[in-house]
DNA sequence: ATCTATATTTCGAGG
DNA sequence: CCTCGAAGTATAGAT
């Protein structure tokens, strides 16, 4: 199999969640090992023109391609000239590692919340209410209960989200301090939350990472 | 210039919004003239391994490719071994023509507002607040304002948007009820909604769609 | 330039 | 299987 690369002058219509049409013109038809089709113009590196995920499969007709999927979503590709086509055995590929996302810090921060404030205690991680889960649930150095938002770059819908956690969890533990924590705040976030009574605290991903890897030598 | 499609045994490293690592592997490296850059793997249409949207630049160095953008991102992508190289002319292109997503269906319920509620009529589609545009503003059967926002899949965030409208216009307006026109929900907006006192209205879109393009023949 | 809203979002985790 | 939240979201449009 392999990914099958083919230059051709095209026109494509997608039939589904929506209906929508590609004039006649030179494209990249990519076509993988798993079935997936892809159309591409020449720009735009992350989004092609159309798509079919996989699973799906591909008819080849005449002069059309017609590639459908198990929700009966078509694809429907009139090739007029191919101009190339050519394919290329790629093998399984080892896949990415990833670093530095939500996850990563709030495992940092629930392992360190005393950088959110003097003498914070963790209660804790993924404190679950009815409307989904808390990242964090800390106690202040007065005992007083905290709820921490957790993001890697805090825009206003962070905390429409923190609003809505302290409204709910007002109704059990009464009157709650909110905290959104993240690497980078939007403006308008940052005036929301202070306009909530929410406190923003930016904190340092790699510096915690740091400590991290670093307290097991202080010992 | 044109797309520039190289297979190639490679190794990738991004810096940037977070790290990430590619092994060496066979892939599909795909250069656009816009600059963009994307790394595929024989599997999935959609989303490449790694990527760089436009505007970028890219430095060829005797084995290792570095893609910079403006931010200071950066692709490093180490080629060992080229197995394929070529370039391919495909020009502009006219692009693609939509159908069926909420633009479309802010249009059929302007035209028919009457499926929203009985003796419902349009006072203005797009009523201009100082927040932002909200849908519609109608009228019910007993002459007072409701504010009405569509969304194709309706989600919390559609309801806090909403919300944040209802609170703005109150204050021209008096007391407005809102309502949030989609065709589909998440369970956890329609809660939000009945807690707000907005009410959730389920459209179909081809229903719409129908009446409108049979209307003509009523006459 | 920044912010807002959309997306055939895709993708992955968790119940 | 559904539901939900995150994404290097990307992308288009408006301010």
């Amino acid at each position: 199999m392999g990914v099958r690369l083919v230059i051709a002058r095209c026109s494509v219509d997608y039939v589904g969640r929506l209906t929508a049409h590609l004039p006649q013109a030179v494209r990249l038809l990519l076509v993988k090992s798993d079935g997936s089709v892809s159309i591409h113009a020449d720009d735009r590196a992350y989004k092609p023109l159309m798509w079919m995920s996989p699973p799906c499969s591909t008819l080849y007709g005449e002069d059309v391609w017609t590639v459908t999927n198990k929700a009966g979503e078509q694809l429907l590709i009139t090739v007029d000239e191919v101009l190339s086509d050519v394919a290329h055995e790629l093998g399984t590929d080892p896949g990415l590692v990833k670093d530095g996302v939500e996850k990563q810090l709030q495992e940092l921060l629930a392992d360190q919340c005393h950088v959110l404030g003097e003498g914070f205690t963790l209660v804790q991680r993924e404190y679950f209410t009815d409307i989904g889960p808390v990242d964090l649930l800390c106690k202040d150095g007065s005992g007083a209960h905290v709820l921490v938002e957790i993001k890697r770059h805090a825009e206003i819908d962070a905390v429409e989200q923190l609003t809505r956690y302290l409204q709910r969890v007002s109704t059990v533990l009464g009157e709650v301090q909110g905290i959104l924590a993240a690497q980078s705040f939007k403006p308008q976030a940052k005036v929301l939350a202070a306009d909530r009574g929410i406190i923003c605290v930016q904190v340092d991903y790699d510096a915690l990472r740091g400590m991290e890897s670093t307290r097991p030598t202080l010992f």
